[in-house]
DNA sequence: ATCGGCCTACTTCTCAGACAAATTCGGACG
DNA sequence: CGTCCGAATTTGTCTGAGAAGTAGGCCGAT
Protein backbone atom coordinates (compact mmCIF):
# COMPACT_ATOMS: atom_id res chain seq x y z
CA UNK A 1 0.00 0.00 0.00
CA UNK A 2 2.46 3.11 1.32
CA UNK A 3 4.88 1.87 -1.64
CA UNK A 4 1.96 2.41 -3.78
CA UNK A 5 1.25 5.78 -2.73
CA UNK A 6 4.18 6.56 -2.97
CA UNK A 7 4.66 5.82 -6.36
CA UNK A 8 1.71 7.66 -7.65
CA UNK A 9 2.84 10.63 -5.75
CA UNK A 10 6.13 10.58 -7.74
CA UNK A 11 3.83 9.93 -11.01
CA UNK A 12 1.80 12.65 -10.12
CA UNK A 13 5.18 15.35 -9.74
CA UNK A 14 6.83 13.48 -12.38
CA UNK A 15 3.79 14.36 -15.31
CA UNK A 16 2.33 17.88 -14.22
CA UNK A 17 4.27 20.46 -13.50
CA UNK A 18 1.80 22.18 -11.01
CA UNK A 19 -2.75 22.72 -11.07
CA UNK A 20 -5.20 21.67 -9.26
CA UNK A 21 -5.55 19.23 -11.52
CA UNK A 22 -6.90 15.37 -10.79
CA UNK A 23 -4.61 12.50 -12.00
CA UNK A 24 -7.06 11.64 -14.99
CA UNK A 25 -6.20 14.69 -16.34
CA UNK A 26 -2.09 15.16 -15.77
CA UNK A 27 -2.66 11.79 -17.67
CA UNK A 28 -4.50 13.27 -19.96
CA UNK A 29 -2.40 16.32 -20.25
CA UNK A 30 0.59 14.12 -20.59
CA UNK A 31 -0.68 12.18 -23.31
CA UNK A 32 -2.16 14.78 -24.88
CA UNK A 33 1.31 17.23 -25.05
CA UNK A 34 2.88 13.83 -26.75
CA UNK A 35 0.72 13.56 -29.43
CA UNK A 36 0.49 16.75 -30.46
CA UNK A 37 3.92 17.92 -29.74
CA UNK A 38 4.68 14.60 -32.39
CA UNK A 39 6.27 12.58 -30.34
CA UNK A 40 3.24 10.05 -30.58
CA UNK A 41 3.07 9.89 -33.93
CA UNK A 42 -0.58 9.50 -35.94
CA UNK A 43 -1.68 6.08 -35.96
CA UNK A 44 0.61 4.98 -33.42
CA UNK A 45 -0.79 2.39 -30.83
CA UNK A 46 -0.80 3.02 -27.28
CA UNK A 47 -0.12 0.50 -25.19
CA UNK A 48 -2.51 -1.84 -23.37
CA UNK A 49 -4.76 -0.14 -20.65
CA UNK A 50 -3.14 -3.22 -18.02
CA UNK A 51 0.28 -2.30 -19.30
CA UNK A 52 0.29 1.81 -19.34
CA UNK A 53 -1.72 2.00 -16.13
CA UNK A 54 1.07 -0.35 -14.69
CA UNK A 55 4.23 1.86 -16.14
CA UNK A 56 2.02 5.49 -14.75
CA UNK A 57 1.86 3.69 -11.36
CA UNK A 58 -2.21 4.09 -11.70
CA UNK A 59 -5.06 2.41 -11.69
CA UNK A 60 -6.70 1.52 -14.65
CA UNK A 61 -9.40 3.70 -13.87
CA UNK A 62 -7.37 6.45 -13.96
CA UNK A 63 -5.77 5.92 -16.93
CA UNK A 64 -9.07 4.85 -18.90
CA UNK A 65 -10.62 8.17 -17.86
CA UNK A 66 -7.64 9.74 -19.51
CA UNK A 67 -7.80 8.46 -22.58
CA UNK A 68 -11.74 9.41 -22.89
CA UNK A 69 -10.77 13.01 -22.33
CA UNK A 70 -8.49 12.41 -25.29
CA UNK A 71 -10.96 10.44 -27.18
CA UNK A 72 -13.35 13.55 -26.54
CA UNK A 73 -11.03 15.78 -27.94
CA UNK A 74 -10.21 13.80 -31.01
CA UNK A 75 -6.75 13.01 -30.45
CA UNK A 76 -7.07 9.28 -29.76
CA UNK A 77 -9.87 6.55 -30.92
CA UNK A 78 -9.87 3.14 -29.22
CA UNK A 79 -11.64 0.20 -29.78
CA UNK A 80 -11.16 -3.35 -28.67
CA UNK A 81 -8.58 -6.11 -29.92
CA UNK A 82 -6.90 -2.87 -31.69
CA UNK A 83 -6.13 -1.01 -28.34
CA UNK A 84 -6.27 2.67 -28.96
CA UNK A 85 -4.87 4.78 -31.76
CA UNK A 86 -3.39 8.11 -32.28
CA UNK A 87 -5.95 9.87 -34.62
CA UNK A 88 -5.11 11.20 -37.99
CA UNK A 89 -4.13 15.15 -37.24
CA UNK A 90 -7.35 15.97 -39.09
CA UNK A 91 -9.08 14.80 -36.78
CA UNK A 92 -7.79 16.61 -33.46
CA UNK A 93 -9.92 19.18 -32.19
CA UNK A 94 -7.51 21.95 -32.18
CA UNK A 95 -8.96 24.97 -31.62
CA UNK A 96 -10.26 23.20 -27.83
CA UNK A 97 -8.61 25.03 -24.94
CA UNK A 98 -6.64 22.19 -24.00
CA UNK A 99 -5.42 21.01 -27.07
CA UNK A 100 -4.27 24.53 -28.13
CA UNK A 101 -2.23 24.96 -24.59
CA UNK A 102 -1.01 21.69 -24.92
CA UNK A 103 0.39 22.68 -28.65
CA UNK A 104 2.01 25.79 -27.43
CA UNK A 105 3.21 23.92 -24.14
CA UNK A 106 6.86 23.47 -25.88
CA UNK A 107 8.11 25.37 -28.37
CA UNK A 108 5.58 26.57 -30.87
CA UNK A 109 6.34 25.67 -34.34
CA UNK A 110 6.30 28.58 -37.09
CA UNK A 111 3.81 26.75 -39.00
CA UNK A 112 1.20 26.45 -36.23
CA UNK A 113 1.81 30.07 -35.30
CA UNK A 114 1.01 31.30 -38.77
CA UNK A 115 -2.03 28.81 -38.91
CA UNK A 116 -3.24 31.06 -35.97
CA UNK A 117 -2.62 34.29 -36.69
CA UNK A 118 -3.99 33.59 -40.17
CA UNK A 119 -7.25 32.46 -38.92
CA UNK A 120 -7.59 35.34 -36.56
CA UNK A 121 -6.79 37.68 -39.61
CA UNK A 122 -10.25 36.05 -40.94
CA UNK A 123 -12.46 36.22 -37.98
CA UNK A 124 -11.36 38.98 -36.05
CA UNK A 125 -11.86 41.63 -38.58
CA UNK A 126 -15.37 39.74 -39.38
CA UNK A 127 -16.21 40.00 -35.94
CA UNK A 128 -15.25 43.29 -35.18
CA UNK A 129 -17.71 44.23 -37.68
CA UNK A 130 -20.60 42.55 -36.10
CA UNK A 131 -19.68 43.88 -32.96
CA UNK A 132 -19.96 47.32 -34.51
CA UNK A 133 -23.45 46.84 -35.44
CA UNK A 134 -24.91 44.49 -32.49
CA UNK A 135 -22.88 45.94 -29.36
CA UNK A 136 -24.88 46.99 -26.77
CA UNK A 137 -23.69 49.81 -24.26
CA UNK A 138 -22.42 47.16 -21.69
CA UNK A 139 -20.53 45.39 -24.06
CA UNK A 140 -19.12 49.06 -24.83
CA UNK A 141 -18.56 49.71 -21.22
CA UNK A 142 -16.77 46.31 -20.60
CA UNK A 143 -14.47 46.96 -23.77
CA UNK A 144 -13.45 50.20 -22.83
CA UNK A 145 -12.55 49.13 -18.37
CA UNK A 146 -10.77 46.91 -20.38
CA UNK A 147 -9.00 49.08 -22.55
CA UNK A 148 -8.42 51.79 -19.59
CA UNK A 149 -6.30 48.87 -17.81
CA UNK A 150 -4.80 47.34 -20.91
CA UNK A 151 -3.60 50.78 -21.30
CA UNK A 152 -2.56 51.39 -17.95
CA UNK A 153 -0.72 48.24 -17.23
CA UNK A 154 0.87 47.27 -20.78
CA UNK A 155 1.15 44.40 -22.28
CA UNK A 156 4.32 43.88 -20.25
CA UNK A 157 2.83 42.78 -17.00
CA UNK A 158 0.30 40.14 -16.36
CA UNK A 159 -2.37 42.08 -15.58
CA UNK A 160 -2.14 44.09 -19.18
CA UNK A 161 -2.36 40.89 -21.19
CA UNK A 162 -5.50 39.65 -19.19
CA UNK A 163 -6.90 43.16 -19.55
CA UNK A 164 -6.01 42.49 -23.48
CA UNK A 165 -7.88 39.29 -23.04
CA UNK A 166 -10.90 40.95 -21.45
CA UNK A 167 -11.46 43.44 -24.54
CA UNK A 168 -10.94 40.92 -27.01
CA UNK A 169 -13.51 38.70 -25.55
CA UNK A 170 -15.77 41.22 -25.04
CA UNK A 171 -15.61 42.34 -28.56
CA UNK A 172 -16.20 38.74 -29.47
CA UNK A 173 -19.47 38.38 -27.03
CA UNK A 174 -20.44 41.90 -28.69
CA UNK A 175 -20.83 40.18 -31.96
CA UNK A 176 -23.90 37.72 -30.10
CA UNK A 177 -22.53 34.73 -32.37
CA UNK A 178 -21.95 31.86 -29.85
CA UNK A 179 -20.08 30.22 -32.28
CA UNK A 180 -17.98 33.17 -33.01
CA UNK A 181 -17.88 33.58 -28.90
CA UNK A 182 -16.72 29.54 -28.35
CA UNK A 183 -14.28 29.89 -31.29
CA UNK A 184 -12.22 32.43 -29.83
CA UNK A 185 -12.84 31.63 -26.33
CA UNK A 186 -10.04 28.76 -27.73
CA UNK A 187 -8.17 31.21 -29.76
CA UNK A 188 -7.93 34.01 -27.17
CA UNK A 189 -6.38 31.83 -24.82
CA UNK A 190 -3.86 30.39 -27.75
CA UNK A 191 -3.37 34.15 -28.29
CA UNK A 192 -2.52 35.00 -24.07
CA UNK A 193 0.19 32.28 -23.84
CA UNK A 194 1.84 33.47 -26.93
CA UNK A 195 2.01 36.85 -25.66
CA UNK A 196 3.96 34.87 -22.84
CA UNK A 197 5.47 33.68 -25.54
CA UNK A 198 6.80 36.68 -26.80
CA UNK A 199 8.02 38.51 -24.01
CA UNK A 200 10.69 35.58 -23.58
CA UNK A 201 13.05 37.46 -25.76
CA UNK A 202 12.49 40.90 -25.04
CA UNK A 203 10.24 42.91 -23.62
CA UNK A 204 7.60 44.51 -26.27
CA UNK A 205 8.99 47.44 -28.65
CA UNK A 206 6.20 49.01 -29.99
CA UNK A 207 2.93 49.60 -27.84
CA UNK A 208 -0.40 48.10 -29.47
CA UNK A 209 -2.66 50.64 -27.20
CA UNK A 210 -3.79 52.86 -30.40
CA UNK A 211 -4.84 50.13 -32.64
CA UNK A 212 -6.83 48.81 -29.70
CA UNK A 213 -8.21 52.39 -29.41
CA UNK A 214 -9.01 52.80 -32.79
CA UNK A 215 -11.17 49.86 -32.56
CA UNK A 216 -12.71 50.92 -30.05
CA UNK A 217 -13.60 54.06 -31.61
CA UNK A 218 -15.26 52.76 -34.34
CA UNK A 219 -17.15 49.90 -32.71
CA UNK A 220 -18.42 52.90 -30.20
CA UNK A 221 -19.58 54.62 -33.12
CA UNK A 222 -21.20 51.59 -34.76
CA UNK A 223 -19.06 51.86 -37.78
CA UNK A 224 -18.81 48.42 -38.90
CA UNK A 225 -16.27 48.95 -41.99
CA UNK A 226 -13.89 51.24 -40.17
CA UNK A 227 -14.01 48.55 -37.49
CA UNK A 228 -13.28 45.70 -39.59
CA UNK A 229 -10.31 47.81 -41.16
CA UNK A 230 -8.61 49.00 -37.81
CA UNK A 231 -9.05 45.38 -36.61
CA UNK A 232 -7.25 44.33 -39.84
CA UNK A 233 -4.33 46.60 -38.98
CA UNK A 234 -4.76 45.43 -35.06
CA UNK A 235 -3.70 41.82 -36.30
CA UNK A 236 -1.24 42.96 -39.23
CA UNK A 237 0.89 44.99 -36.43
CA UNK A 238 0.53 41.91 -33.96
CA UNK A 239 2.28 39.47 -36.49
CA UNK A 240 4.72 41.94 -37.57
CA UNK A 241 5.87 42.10 -33.63
CA UNK A 242 5.61 38.45 -33.09
CA UNK A 243 9.31 36.50 -33.79
CA UNK A 244 9.28 33.86 -35.87
CA UNK A 245 11.75 32.07 -36.87
CA UNK A 246 11.32 32.10 -40.33
CA UNK A 247 7.70 32.61 -42.70
CA UNK A 248 6.33 29.29 -43.36
CA UNK A 249 6.01 28.50 -46.96
CA UNK A 250 2.56 26.26 -47.16
CA UNK A 251 2.85 23.28 -48.31
CA UNK A 252 0.93 19.59 -48.48
CA UNK A 253 3.56 18.32 -46.29
CA UNK A 254 2.82 18.83 -42.39
CA UNK A 255 2.50 16.95 -39.17
CA UNK A 256 -0.52 18.86 -38.79
CA UNK A 257 -1.84 18.10 -42.29
CA UNK A 258 -3.63 14.89 -43.28
CA UNK A 259 -2.54 12.41 -46.46
CA UNK A 260 -4.13 13.20 -49.44
CA UNK A 261 -4.99 9.51 -50.45
CA UNK A 262 -6.18 8.92 -54.03
CA UNK B 1 -26.68 -10.29 -11.49
CA UNK B 2 -29.80 -11.04 -14.92
CA UNK B 3 -32.08 -8.59 -13.24
CA UNK B 4 -28.74 -5.91 -13.70
CA UNK B 5 -27.71 -7.34 -17.02
CA UNK B 6 -31.42 -6.44 -18.39
CA UNK B 7 -31.84 -3.90 -16.60
CA UNK B 8 -28.54 -2.11 -18.27
CA UNK B 9 -29.72 -3.38 -21.73
CA UNK B 10 -33.03 -1.37 -21.17
CA UNK B 11 -31.14 1.55 -20.44
CA UNK B 12 -29.35 1.03 -23.40
CA UNK B 13 -32.04 1.19 -25.54
CA UNK B 14 -33.75 3.75 -23.63
CA UNK B 15 -30.89 6.57 -23.94
CA UNK B 16 -29.08 5.70 -27.47
CA UNK B 17 -31.48 5.57 -30.45
CA UNK B 18 -28.81 3.13 -32.30
CA UNK B 19 -25.10 3.22 -33.27
CA UNK B 20 -21.93 1.57 -32.27
CA UNK B 21 -21.89 3.67 -28.87
CA UNK B 22 -20.22 2.69 -25.93
CA UNK B 23 -22.43 2.44 -22.79
CA UNK B 24 -20.40 5.90 -21.67
CA UNK B 25 -21.06 7.53 -25.17
CA UNK B 26 -24.55 6.95 -24.70
CA UNK B 27 -24.94 8.57 -21.60
CA UNK B 28 -22.86 11.31 -22.90
CA UNK B 29 -24.55 11.98 -25.60
CA UNK B 30 -28.07 12.03 -23.34
CA UNK B 31 -26.30 14.12 -20.99
CA UNK B 32 -25.12 16.42 -23.26
CA UNK B 33 -28.16 16.53 -25.46
CA UNK B 34 -29.97 17.44 -22.32
CA UNK B 35 -27.53 20.27 -21.60
CA UNK B 36 -27.40 21.65 -24.98
CA UNK B 37 -31.24 21.79 -25.81
CA UNK B 38 -31.59 23.84 -22.52
CA UNK B 39 -33.43 21.08 -20.45
CA UNK B 40 -30.37 21.19 -18.11
CA UNK B 41 -29.72 24.91 -17.47
CA UNK B 42 -26.44 26.32 -16.63
CA UNK B 43 -25.50 26.16 -13.02
CA UNK B 44 -28.12 23.24 -12.62
CA UNK B 45 -26.42 20.50 -10.13
CA UNK B 46 -26.49 16.82 -11.39
CA UNK B 47 -27.16 14.13 -8.81
CA UNK B 48 -24.28 12.51 -7.30
CA UNK B 49 -22.52 9.58 -9.14
CA UNK B 50 -24.41 7.01 -6.80
CA UNK B 51 -27.99 8.23 -7.24
CA UNK B 52 -27.13 9.01 -11.24
CA UNK B 53 -25.71 5.43 -11.68
CA UNK B 54 -28.87 3.95 -9.63
CA UNK B 55 -30.95 5.67 -11.57
CA UNK B 56 -29.69 4.81 -15.48
CA UNK B 57 -29.54 1.01 -13.96
CA UNK B 58 -25.40 1.69 -14.66
CA UNK B 59 -22.36 1.16 -13.03
CA UNK B 60 -20.49 4.50 -11.53
CA UNK B 61 -17.51 3.55 -13.64
CA UNK B 62 -19.79 3.76 -16.94
CA UNK B 63 -21.35 7.16 -15.54
CA UNK B 64 -18.03 8.89 -14.77
CA UNK B 65 -16.64 8.65 -18.39
CA UNK B 66 -19.74 10.02 -19.57
CA UNK B 67 -18.97 12.98 -17.29
CA UNK B 68 -15.76 13.06 -17.89
CA UNK B 69 -16.31 13.21 -22.07
CA UNK B 70 -18.62 16.16 -21.36
CA UNK B 71 -16.13 18.18 -18.87
CA UNK B 72 -13.95 17.51 -21.96
CA UNK B 73 -16.14 19.14 -23.80
CA UNK B 74 -16.55 21.97 -21.63
CA UNK B 75 -19.80 21.16 -20.92
CA UNK B 76 -19.91 20.46 -16.66
CA UNK B 77 -17.37 21.20 -14.43
CA UNK B 78 -16.85 18.51 -11.24
CA UNK B 79 -15.54 19.08 -7.70
CA UNK B 80 -15.60 17.53 -5.05
CA UNK B 81 -18.26 18.21 -1.98
CA UNK B 82 -20.13 20.52 -4.47
CA UNK B 83 -20.74 18.07 -7.47
CA UNK B 84 -21.09 18.49 -11.35
CA UNK B 85 -22.69 21.39 -12.50
CA UNK B 86 -23.34 22.36 -15.75
CA UNK B 87 -21.30 25.05 -17.18
CA UNK B 88 -22.08 28.50 -18.65
CA UNK B 89 -22.73 28.22 -22.24
CA UNK B 90 -20.07 30.47 -23.09
CA UNK B 91 -17.87 27.54 -22.25
CA UNK B 92 -19.35 25.38 -24.00
CA UNK B 93 -17.00 23.66 -27.32
CA UNK B 94 -19.97 24.38 -29.45
CA UNK B 95 -17.81 23.58 -32.59
CA UNK B 96 -17.26 20.09 -30.90
CA UNK B 97 -18.46 17.56 -33.88
CA UNK B 98 -20.41 15.75 -30.61
CA UNK B 99 -21.32 18.79 -29.47
CA UNK B 100 -23.01 20.77 -32.85
CA UNK B 101 -24.28 16.83 -33.69
CA UNK B 102 -26.49 17.24 -30.20
CA UNK B 103 -26.97 20.77 -30.72
CA UNK B 104 -28.82 19.93 -34.04
CA UNK B 105 -30.35 16.59 -32.90
CA UNK B 106 -33.44 18.38 -31.67
CA UNK B 107 -34.99 21.13 -33.98
CA UNK B 108 -32.10 23.38 -34.17
CA UNK B 109 -33.41 26.65 -32.83
CA UNK B 110 -33.25 29.72 -35.65
CA UNK B 111 -30.43 31.24 -33.92
CA UNK B 112 -28.56 28.60 -33.82
CA UNK B 113 -29.00 28.00 -37.82
CA UNK B 114 -28.59 31.57 -38.07
CA UNK B 115 -25.04 31.69 -36.24
CA UNK B 116 -23.36 28.72 -37.91
CA UNK B 117 -24.43 30.35 -41.30
CA UNK B 118 -23.08 33.40 -40.39
CA UNK B 119 -19.96 31.83 -39.15
CA UNK B 120 -19.68 29.72 -42.65
CA UNK B 121 -19.98 32.86 -44.17
CA UNK B 122 -17.26 34.61 -42.90
CA UNK B 123 -14.92 31.74 -42.89
CA UNK B 124 -15.48 29.63 -45.75
CA UNK B 125 -15.33 32.60 -48.01
CA UNK B 126 -11.44 33.02 -47.13
CA UNK B 127 -10.59 29.64 -47.45
CA UNK B 128 -11.90 29.29 -50.85
CA UNK B 129 -9.38 32.16 -51.39
CA UNK B 130 -6.66 30.22 -49.41
CA UNK B 131 -7.58 27.17 -51.07
CA UNK B 132 -7.05 28.81 -55.14
CA UNK B 133 -3.30 29.97 -53.93
CA UNK B 134 -2.37 27.27 -52.08
CA UNK B 135 -4.20 24.05 -53.59
CA UNK B 136 -2.37 21.15 -55.37
CA UNK B 137 -3.01 19.73 -58.52
CA UNK B 138 -3.95 16.35 -56.30
CA UNK B 139 -6.36 19.02 -54.07
CA UNK B 140 -8.35 19.60 -57.19
CA UNK B 141 -8.59 16.38 -58.41
CA UNK B 142 -10.06 15.41 -55.37
CA UNK B 143 -12.76 18.48 -55.33
CA UNK B 144 -13.40 17.57 -59.09
CA UNK B 145 -14.60 13.66 -58.55
CA UNK B 146 -16.99 15.14 -55.26
CA UNK B 147 -18.35 17.89 -57.13
CA UNK B 148 -18.80 15.15 -60.17
CA UNK B 149 -20.70 12.71 -57.59
CA UNK B 150 -22.55 15.69 -56.64
CA UNK B 151 -23.77 16.38 -60.04
CA UNK B 152 -24.54 12.74 -60.16
CA UNK B 153 -26.58 11.91 -57.37
CA UNK B 154 -27.77 15.09 -56.16
CA UNK B 155 -28.42 16.37 -52.88
CA UNK B 156 -31.56 14.52 -52.78
CA UNK B 157 -29.41 11.15 -52.32
CA UNK B 158 -27.24 10.26 -49.17
CA UNK B 159 -25.02 9.74 -51.37
CA UNK B 160 -25.31 13.46 -53.30
CA UNK B 161 -24.96 14.94 -49.32
CA UNK B 162 -21.58 12.77 -49.07
CA UNK B 163 -19.96 14.19 -51.96
CA UNK B 164 -20.96 17.80 -51.19
CA UNK B 165 -19.16 17.55 -47.40
CA UNK B 166 -16.14 15.80 -49.52
CA UNK B 167 -16.19 19.01 -51.94
CA UNK B 168 -15.90 21.32 -48.54
CA UNK B 169 -13.85 19.07 -46.93
CA UNK B 170 -11.31 19.11 -50.28
CA UNK B 171 -11.87 22.57 -50.13
CA UNK B 172 -10.39 23.41 -46.61
CA UNK B 173 -7.43 20.38 -47.11
CA UNK B 174 -6.22 22.75 -49.50
CA UNK B 175 -6.14 26.07 -47.21
CA UNK B 176 -3.43 23.86 -45.25
CA UNK B 177 -4.13 25.31 -42.56
CA UNK B 178 -4.80 23.13 -39.80
CA UNK B 179 -6.95 25.47 -37.72
CA UNK B 180 -8.66 25.78 -40.82
CA UNK B 181 -9.62 22.38 -41.00
CA UNK B 182 -9.98 21.30 -37.92
CA UNK B 183 -12.49 24.37 -37.79
CA UNK B 184 -14.31 23.17 -40.46
CA UNK B 185 -14.27 19.57 -39.64
CA UNK B 186 -17.67 20.18 -37.34
CA UNK B 187 -19.10 22.85 -39.66
CA UNK B 188 -19.37 20.43 -42.15
CA UNK B 189 -20.45 17.71 -40.34
CA UNK B 190 -23.16 20.31 -39.03
CA UNK B 191 -24.26 21.63 -42.59
CA UNK B 192 -24.10 17.60 -43.43
CA UNK B 193 -26.86 17.02 -40.59
CA UNK B 194 -27.97 20.54 -41.92
CA UNK B 195 -28.94 19.24 -44.58
CA UNK B 196 -30.51 16.48 -43.66
CA UNK B 197 -32.96 18.53 -41.99
CA UNK B 198 -33.81 21.12 -45.13
CA UNK B 199 -34.82 17.85 -46.49
CA UNK B 200 -37.54 16.61 -43.91
CA UNK B 201 -39.82 19.21 -45.57
CA UNK B 202 -39.84 18.51 -49.25
CA UNK B 203 -37.41 18.03 -51.92
CA UNK B 204 -34.66 20.04 -52.75
CA UNK B 205 -36.20 22.68 -54.87
CA UNK B 206 -32.83 24.55 -56.45
CA UNK B 207 -30.38 22.58 -57.73
CA UNK B 208 -26.57 23.77 -56.00
CA UNK B 209 -23.96 22.31 -58.43
CA UNK B 210 -23.85 25.07 -60.86
CA UNK B 211 -22.59 27.33 -57.23
CA UNK B 212 -20.43 24.64 -56.97
CA UNK B 213 -19.19 24.61 -60.24
CA UNK B 214 -18.01 28.05 -60.12
CA UNK B 215 -16.17 27.83 -57.22
CA UNK B 216 -14.11 24.98 -58.42
CA UNK B 217 -13.51 26.79 -61.60
CA UNK B 218 -11.93 29.59 -59.80
CA UNK B 219 -9.65 27.69 -57.76
CA UNK B 220 -8.52 25.47 -60.61
CA UNK B 221 -7.77 28.85 -62.16
CA UNK B 222 -6.41 30.06 -58.70
CA UNK B 223 -8.31 33.04 -59.14
CA UNK B 224 -8.66 33.50 -55.38
CA UNK B 225 -10.89 36.81 -55.59
CA UNK B 226 -13.37 35.08 -57.85
CA UNK B 227 -12.78 31.71 -55.86
CA UNK B 228 -13.91 34.11 -52.61
CA UNK B 229 -16.77 36.29 -54.63
CA UNK B 230 -18.11 32.08 -55.99
CA UNK B 231 -18.37 31.36 -52.25
CA UNK B 232 -20.02 33.65 -50.94
CA UNK B 233 -22.92 33.32 -53.06
CA UNK B 234 -22.79 29.81 -52.76
CA UNK B 235 -23.58 30.23 -49.09
CA UNK B 236 -25.65 33.03 -49.39
CA UNK B 237 -28.30 31.07 -51.85
CA UNK B 238 -27.69 28.00 -49.30
CA UNK B 239 -28.97 30.02 -46.77
CA UNK B 240 -32.08 31.05 -48.77
CA UNK B 241 -32.46 27.43 -49.11
CA UNK B 242 -33.03 26.40 -45.68
CA UNK B 243 -36.47 27.17 -44.07
CA UNK B 244 -36.08 28.92 -41.48
CA UNK B 245 -39.01 29.92 -39.19
CA UNK B 246 -37.99 33.57 -38.72
CA UNK B 247 -35.06 35.40 -38.82
CA UNK B 248 -33.60 35.66 -35.16
CA UNK B 249 -33.14 39.33 -34.31
CA UNK B 250 -29.79 39.30 -32.00
CA UNK B 251 -30.27 40.30 -28.51
CA UNK B 252 -28.48 40.30 -25.21
CA UNK B 253 -30.28 37.64 -24.59
CA UNK B 254 -30.10 34.25 -25.59
CA UNK B 255 -29.78 30.40 -24.02
CA UNK B 256 -26.17 30.50 -24.95
CA UNK B 257 -25.04 33.62 -24.79
CA UNK B 258 -23.23 34.62 -21.11
CA UNK B 259 -24.40 37.17 -18.81
CA UNK B 260 -22.72 40.43 -19.23
CA UNK B 261 -22.00 41.28 -15.77
CA UNK B 262 -20.75 44.66 -14.64
C1' DA C 1 -19.12 41.58 16.70
C1' DT C 2 -16.18 40.22 13.12
C1' DC C 3 -12.54 37.74 11.53
C1' DG C 4 -9.69 33.78 11.27
C1' DG C 5 -8.62 29.01 11.57
C1' DC C 6 -10.17 24.09 12.66
C1' DC C 7 -13.59 20.25 11.90
C1' DT C 8 -16.83 17.63 9.91
C1' DA C 9 -19.59 15.74 6.51
C1' DC C 10 -20.31 15.07 1.76
C1' DT C 11 -18.83 14.40 -2.98
C1' DT C 12 -15.81 13.20 -6.27
C1' DC C 13 -11.46 10.62 -7.03
C1' DT C 14 -8.67 6.58 -7.08
C1' DC C 15 -7.84 1.90 -6.36
C1' DA C 16 -8.21 -3.29 -7.04
C1' DG C 17 -9.91 -7.38 -9.23
C1' DA C 18 -13.23 -9.73 -11.79
C1' DC C 19 -16.13 -10.74 -15.68
C1' DA C 20 -18.47 -9.31 -20.22
C1' DA C 21 -18.42 -7.85 -24.91
C1' DA C 22 -16.41 -6.93 -29.18
C1' DT C 23 -13.27 -7.68 -32.82
C1' DT C 24 -9.40 -9.59 -35.31
C1' DC C 25 -6.92 -13.47 -36.90
C1' DG C 26 -6.24 -18.04 -38.22
C1' DG C 27 -7.64 -22.47 -39.10
C1' DA C 28 -11.09 -25.91 -40.35
C1' DC C 29 -14.41 -27.22 -43.47
C1' DG C 30 -17.39 -27.21 -47.49
C1' DC D 1 -10.71 -21.11 -52.92
C1' DG D 2 -14.08 -19.02 -50.20
C1' DT D 3 -16.74 -19.11 -45.94
C1' DC D 4 -17.58 -19.69 -41.44
C1' DC D 5 -16.50 -20.46 -36.84
C1' DG D 6 -13.70 -20.37 -32.68
C1' DA D 7 -10.02 -18.55 -29.78
C1' DA D 8 -7.18 -14.97 -28.19
C1' DT D 9 -6.69 -10.32 -27.06
C1' DT D 10 -8.15 -5.84 -25.99
C1' DT D 11 -11.32 -2.58 -24.37
C1' DG D 12 -15.68 -2.14 -21.82
C1' DT D 13 -18.47 -2.68 -17.60
C1' DC D 14 -19.34 -3.90 -12.85
C1' DT D 15 -18.56 -4.00 -7.75
C1' DG D 16 -17.11 -2.39 -3.40
C1' DA D 17 -13.89 -0.05 -0.64
C1' DG D 18 -11.07 3.78 0.81
C1' DA D 19 -8.58 8.35 0.01
C1' DA D 20 -8.61 13.13 -1.01
C1' DG D 21 -10.51 17.52 -1.59
C1' DT D 22 -13.85 21.15 -0.38
C1' DA D 23 -17.88 23.95 1.37
C1' DG D 24 -20.00 25.29 5.32
C1' DG D 25 -20.52 25.37 10.01
C1' DC D 26 -18.29 25.76 14.65
C1' DC D 27 -15.50 27.85 17.76
C1' DG D 28 -12.31 30.88 19.67
C1' DA D 29 -9.68 35.07 19.61
C1' DT D 30 -9.10 39.81 18.80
Amino acid sequence: MAARRRAKTVASKASSSNKALRLHGSIARDLGTRIVSGRYRSGHVLAGEVEASERLHVSRTAYREAVRILAAKGLVQSRPRTGTRVSSPEQWHLLDPDVLGWAFSGDPEPEVLHGLFELRSIIEPAAAALAAVRRSQTHLDVMRRALDDMILHTLNSEEGRIADKRFHGALLRATCNPFIISLTNGVTSAVHALTEFKMRGAALKRDPSPDHVRVYDAIAAKDAKRARAAMEELIRLAIMDTPMKERPKYSAKSRFLPELEE
